[in-house]
DNA sequence: TTTGTAATACGAAATTATTCGTAGAAAGAA
DNA sequence: TTCTTTCTACGAATAATTTCGTATTACAAA
């Protein structure tokens, strides 16, 4: 069970997570679009490989060309990072992590309430 | 001006922001309290001479035993940090980390009381 | 058929990060 | 002084990740 992926595998579920499915040659376009430094073709398709073979990833091979699919859940594996994210660099406290999160990034009005409104479900499951 | 420290550098800084200044040793005593895998001493030292020279931390060599201070602060440290694991990990949305942060881990009612408090701070200088 | 384009497989180099052994100086204890 | 411990410095091994060249096959166009 594989939810620790690197930070060029996290790069590549990203693409997968947003398209569902993708090509070597999709996912490839679609980094070297956002990135200063181009990759080649060949580095994506490795890292492809080996993360099939890791099972980060399944892929159809009844084509030529192969198409591949996450095979970790976004939410899950954000969760994991988020976990050990917190942990490594917030010495594990979560609200400091949000407190910075709110203070230093502005959220739009519309994404605090939506915080808000979680903050009461939370609390109201508290008291339940 | 060095503010994306590796997992090894940030694990010293953390000790070097919760103690204010420390030896290689006691570095290396802390730290190796909270770990499953030991790791020997010139590791540390080595690492720590290797953040000097990056001017990641500060050190006084009057002494025998150096002292070391961090040179980055820990709130810009997080922040920087921060910025760049949203970016990669969930796309950029602040408020999706923040949603994430809170549904998966519990904070205390107490935290959440704090989070709410700057949630309407922010609001009010929205406002403003 | 011939040529060019695009795909996968694979090995290995390059890069970055981590780990640690060894040497020698300094300090302290016997 | 002599022995032991505790430092720093430094080089180099190891490990983990990323990068890419080359070979080969499939397909499509000329």
């Amino acid at each position: 069970m594989q939810s620790k992926p690197t930070d060029s595998e996290l790069e590549i579920l990203q693409v997968l997570w947003a398209e569902g499915q993708a090509s070597v040659r999709e996912v490839f376009e679609r980094i070297n679009e956002t990135r200063e430094r181009e990759v080649k073709y060949t580095t994506i398709l490795k890292l492809m490989q080996l993360m099939a073979e890791k099972n980060l990833v399944e892929r159809d091979t009844s084509q030529r060309t192969h198409i591949y699919t996450a095979n970790v859940e976004e939410q899950a594996t954000q969760g994991h990072l988020l976990q050990r994210f917190i942990e490594q660099t917030f010495r594990g406290s979560t609200s400091n992590l949000v407190m910075q999160a709110l203070g230093n990034h502005d959220a739009s009005q519309s994404e605090l309430e939506e915080i808000k409104a979680l903050i009461e479900k939370i609390e109201r499951s508290k008291e339940g």
